[in-house]
DNA sequence: ATCGCAGCCTGTACGC
DNA sequence: TGCGTACAGGCTGCGA
């Protein structure tokens, strides 16, 4: 599932391919709900004849700025996948969005899951106002985090997941994170101590920059796992400390992960080094 | 404000 | 081996 550093690993792959300065000749839709906010046709006449100007990454979309100042946003959600083909390479069926380049190379948006989108943007407006700082921002500061975490009476793992309050994290790096910080995930937003909220943020922008290091994640091996620009699996699956591993010993204590559901979401924790209440409390108790 | 749930999808993992 | 079923999860929208 692509997360922040699977979707900054896709940015430098495409950078790396030379996306920037290549023009759209043909715009193929195989399947017209990819397409948010406009009709397929609509689309392909906006984006046909434009050159992507620069390519960057907010959150989890991939943003294309184009030289007519629009804008393609591209989320992965789930499975999707950004390769490069040559010129002639039959579609897959799996093949959302096609964009056929000057070059003859087509840019194939594959998602088993059908669950990724892309749309049209004006490049005046705000670019996805809604969305939270970006934790590897240097503007992310521990005072920052304490400001979006404070007003804030939910558990912290999913206003961790809400794009919101933060922007780019999912569920792997969040559990990764707050094993990182011995914090459960069930422990509301509001009670964090200050020692605990510099633990959470030194956590959360350690994992995601060896996860950006490693080129991503990658578990299991099957077509609904994340692959890079040049289909390239991810090397993190190997450093996750608590995610996918319940019954497996903490690497910290050695006590065994346990796997729970919070928020409808599957979530691992150390049951030793994640305390439910904070050590104060069981003190004050 | 926050929660839980349904829905969108389909490959994969599991039980029998 | 093969079938059926549950599960996975980012995000949105709904009602409680």
């Amino acid at each position: 599932m692509p997360e922040l550093p699977e979707v900054e690993t896709v940015v430098r792959g495409l950078r790396a391919a030379g996306i920037e300065g290549a023009r759209i000749a043909k715009v193929l839709v195989r399947r017209s709900a990819t397409v948010l906010g406009m009709s397929v046709p609509a689309f392909a006449r906006a984006l046909r004849g434009r050159t992507v100007v620069r390519l960057h990454r907010r959150a989890k979309y991939i943003v294309a700025d184009l030289d007519d100042g629009g804008r393609l946003l591209i989320h992965l959600r789930m499975t999707g996948q950004l390769r490069f083909e040559p010129a002639g390479a039959a579609p897959d069926p799996h093949d959302r969005v096609i964009l056929r380049f000057a070059d003859g190379r087509g840019l194939h948006f594959h998602d088993t899951r059908a669950f990724g989108r892309v749309r049209l943007a004006d490049g005046a407006a705000d670019l996805l106002p809604d969305l939270g700082p970006e934790p590897l921002d240097p503007s992310f500061t521990a005072a920052r985090l304490a400001g979006r975490l404070r007003p804030h009476r939910r558990r912290i793992k999913p206003l961790l997941l809400d794009q919101r309050c933060l922007a780019g994290l999912g569920n792997i790096y969040v559990d990764e994170s707050l094993w990182a910080a011995r914090i459960h995930p069930e422990r509301r937003a509001d009670t964090l101590h200050p020692a605990e909220i510099r633990r959470l943020h030194a956590a959360i922008r350690d994992v995601l920059r060896r996860a950006v290091r490693a080129r991503g994640t990658s578990l299991g091996r099957g077509a609904t796992n994340f692959r890079g620009v040049a289909g390239k699996a991810g090397g993190h699956a190997e450093a996750l400390r608590v995610f996918r591993r319940a019954g497996q010993p903490c690497p910290r204590c050695g006590c065994p992960i346990e796997r729970l559901r919070v928020a409808q979401r599957g979530t691992h924790v150390c049951p030793r080094c994640q305390a439910r209440a904070s050590a104060t409390l069981i003190l004050a108790g």
